[in-house]
DNA sequence: TTTAACGTTGCAAACGTTTGCAAGAAATGC
DNA sequence: GCATTTCTTGCAAACGTTTGCAACGTTAAA
């Protein structure tokens, strides 16, 4: 509507408004010591002229820059895509602005990335950090006003988390192989460096033994959570002296290559192998037969996250909190009773 | 390493270095007249101080920020998820950050979106628009020193844009769905408003025409780019008269929607009903037996709209340029010849 | 040796905002 | 009616950077 060329600033609204520059930025931003009536003339005028602050005058002046920051190990994983969003909702209602970055996994670049985030002022951070145990991690993330930590757990961090209990639903999983008689289960687990990982390999160890079966480390594959390195762990696996019956993934990606390998291999599921994912996607939603799969709801974690930043730009000295989210999991169509004949293939 | 608690500026860096803060600025930005040895000292006491400069004080000064805005309708969404990464890695390795928001694919929310970027004086826009007929977008868009159209066309703009050439897979799609037998062919289209749909019913018509086809509106179903809308329109297609043997989803949203009525009615693919998709995802390459789908690579069309903006963003004034990328059909296990009996099902 | 030309440097203004301080106006208490 | 308080307003400084301009020192040309 109104097309005015040149920007407008304070300056132009305390001349059309008749009062001084200062008086105009109290008024607009809801300061004390401010006549009603000169107020509502101000709101007026500047909304006339579509007035809209100068975000790095602001910023210069204040320190803030009503944006936060997202770094990820990458966000095309449909996992911290449904994060992003969540979190970008739950931001952007309140004014605030998402920058997106991913790291790749790699802590030196994670760390440059945070340094160039600390140089742009963003007001937070929302991470899911490479490597927990990366040295000045807990620094770097406590140089913003607010950082919340994606399922992940630094040591000496005073910064907010959101966690996933990624044990209770991973039990439950264990828990539905044995009952069909599954005795020996797989786990492709990825990088200790992340909370998810450690906490599925403690837990798988730990159930096992509860169930009274004998933990044989071979079975439990760590590497990276790549899909690769999925495919490659279910190779291994499967030309074990007794390979396992059933296969659990640790992520998204570790499941994409499990699935592949196992469809390259033309085994059939659940006949030949059960499997279960960790994590729901498109994939384990539609597939035909539908995987069974330890889920969490994404949704859930991105806004949480979002809102324990919030809640710390507002009270900067509240002391920190960690908030656990709930997995299940869900029996589908990919296990079943073990091949009655399990021996070695070659 | 140092840590300096107090934030370093030029100042500091000035008087360390013995000379004036404007020297200093000089000789870190590369501009002439500056004695090489004061350069050299000067860089080496500013990266002995670790000195980052101000964003928020610079962008003031030059009106520039070293950040682009990426709006597209929902960044969960793989496809766009995955544009997001291929962008962000060209940009960032040029000293660029990225902004992301989601419109929701409405375009009141995305002229809102537009403003805020630009207050936040971002220094370009890549951008899926909701509505690419929508009032005043060409000037909103045309209002950042540069921008680019995620396949769209806008009217009168002057953006660069880089779109896919969604006809050729299409028309490959639907040449193998008649050579198998198929006369009764659907597509799911979505909204007019965007040119990938646009181009699909365009092509669809075309292409049935060419083949000797008869046209039948009921089976061009157009609507929103849900998977509740393909769910839906799956629904209204099999209760036609004289049902089709086979669909096409228009993208991965009207894909999953279709995938889901299919598995919940019972239809068997391909032996009841050939499906084929638009765009790759997860669901497609892995699924068993492996989906037909008219593929693009997301990874290049982020990337040249990174490449194409930081062209722009070199060369203000170069005129806009519009880059073209290929869609090819890949045939595999989801379409099979038309079932014997096509009778109408109740 | 003087002048001109050139390369190098510093000063200071500007970007648009917020905010401490002081001054003015109005209202209250005596 | 005067002193005091309270509320309102404007002035000016500050945030950290870039950049036009003037001044300086050095070298080359005359």
């Amino acid at each position: 509507m109104n097309s005015t060329l040149k920007t407008i600033t304070l300056r132009e609204v305390a001349r059309d408004a008749g009062v001084s520059i200062s008086t105009v930025s109290r008024a607009l931003n809801n300061r004390p010591f401010v006549r009603p009536e000169v107020r509502d003339r101000v709101i007026l005028v500047s909304e006339a002229l579509g007035y809209r602050p100068d975000v790095a005058a602001r910023s210069m002046r204040t320190g803030t820059t009503g944006a936060v920051g997202l770094i990820v190990s990458d966000i095309s994983n449909p996992l911290f895509a449904s994060i992003a969003k969540a979190a970008d909702l739950a931001l952007s209602s309140r004014g605030y602005a998402l920058m997106i970055a991913n790291s790749a996994n790699d802590a030196d670049h994670e760390s440059e990335l945070i340094s160039t985030f600390r140089q742009r002022r963003l007001d937070g951070l929302i991470i899911a950090a490479a490597d927990e145990g990366a040295p000045g991690l807990s620094a770097r993330v406590a140089s913003f006003q607010a950082s919340v930590l994606l399922d992940r757990e630094v040591p000496d961090s005073r910064a907010d988390s959101v966690l996933s209990d990624h044990g209770a639903g991973l039990s439950e999983a264990i828990r539905h192989l044995v009952r069909l008689g599954h005795r020996r289960i797989a786990l492709i687990a990825g990088t200790t460096a992340q909370r998810g990982s450690r906490v599925r390999i403690q837990t798988f160890g730990a159930e096992l033994e509860r169930l009274g079966i004998a933990r044989d480390p071979d079975l439990c594959r760590l590497g990276e959570m790549t899909a690769e390195d999925g495919y490659r762990a279910v190779g291994e696996l499967l030309v074990l002296q007794e390979p396992p019956t059933a296969i659990i993934a640790g992520n998204n990606q570790l499941f994409a290559g499990l699935f592949a390998a196992i469809r390259d291999l033309g085994l059939r599921v659940p006949a030949d192998i059960s499997v279960v994912a960790c994590e729901e996607t498109e994939l384990t939603a539609l597939h035909n037969p539908p995987l069974d799969v330890v889920r969490r709801d994404m949704d859930e974690l991105g806004r949480t996250a979002a809102e324990l930043l919030l809640a710390r730009l507002d009270a900067p000295q509240r002391r920190p909190r960690r908030v656990m989210l709930a997995t299940t999991f869900e029996a589908r169509s990919s296990t079943a009773r073990p091949p009655s004949c399990g021996k070695a293939r070659t």
